[in-house]
DNA sequence: TCTATACATAAAATTGATATTTTGTATAAT
DNA sequence: ATTATACAAAATATCAATTTTATGTATAGA
């Protein structure tokens, strides 16, 4: 039997109508991210109406705050779908994950470091380290310095 | 006159061969670099060969993990050009900012905020904001409620 | 009321052709 | 020894045409 301490009670559920004013965009956006499974109510009346939890909205209001900044729909559904992947602990990445996006891209915080959610790639440049590859340079240098010298070397 | 205290005496310099070396890229890549004046060398020998300082090295380094991270040397150029345009005071860009790179973007910490290299659009989600949008919403219902309902806004 | 559907339009992605930039290799010059 | 130049190949960018996706408007249904 269910408590009525639950938060889902009707109480935190929005209708759609109050999703679109809350969030600041159109019936048929709303509704066309349902229907392509961008983000859906968690819960529906008996009638079939859309009810969407507060969790629901924070989705809702990322997904906003993207396209305001430039960001397309079908780049946001691509970044959902990696973000899932490559973090599959993720269920919800648009109201889990700290997102950061300029016109193009999606760059996601998570523990510390940052990744672009399309294709996962990462990179934080560290200037110590190019301190450190100039020592183990100089250390190298002065052993194998009188036989002949080295080649480029890749990777880092 | 000169103290030799100053950090850019003799030994502090690098050649082309040895930036070469130590930053992995090619003789020709370097000196198409200088060449067309992505990364000059800050001095040179009367015979006009290229000397490398630390600071040099450091941005050809950023150059390169840039590259290696899937950004082509015309985005990298674009990105110093424009912010140079955007922080007047950064003289040198790819020595002196935080940079995260994705194969499209190049993105740009400074001072509490993140933004993109090229078009200088920035943004960051905050979640306390959606909470405190859904309470003025809730309070401005109560208010106008028997007024006619509130079409979408944008912005925000 | 609210949702579902249809049609039109706008926005974005994809594709293919072309031009430009970048790099490797080889060779000449200092 | 190191730099400069020439030529070719590979990688990127640009642009226009086409296709796909997303949204507005209007209307019908529950």
């Amino acid at each position: 039997m269910e408590q009525h301490k639950t938060p889902s009670n009707k109480e935190n559920l929005f209708s759609a109508n109050q999703i679109c004013t809350i969030a600041g965009i159109s019936r048929r956006q709303l509704q066309y991210w349902d229907k392509s499974s961008l983000i859906n109510p968690s819960h529906r009346t008996e009638g079939g109406h859309g009810r969407y939890t507060f969790s629901d909205l924070i989705a809702i209001r990322a997904a906003k705050k993207l396209i305001d900044a430039g960001v397309s729909v079908q780049r946001i559904r691509k970044s959902i779908g990696q973000l899932k992947h490559i973090l599959p602990t993720i269920k919800k990445p648009l109201e889990e994950l700290t997102l950061v996006a300029t016109g193009d891209v999606i760059l996601v915080f998570y523990e510390d470091t940052a990744f672009e959610a399309i294709t996962g790639q990462e990179w934080i440049l560290d200037i110590a380290d190019v301190h450190r590859e100039v020592e183990k340079w100089r250390k190298k240098r002065k052993v194998i310095g009188k036989y002949r010298k080295l080649k480029a070397v890749h990777g880092g």
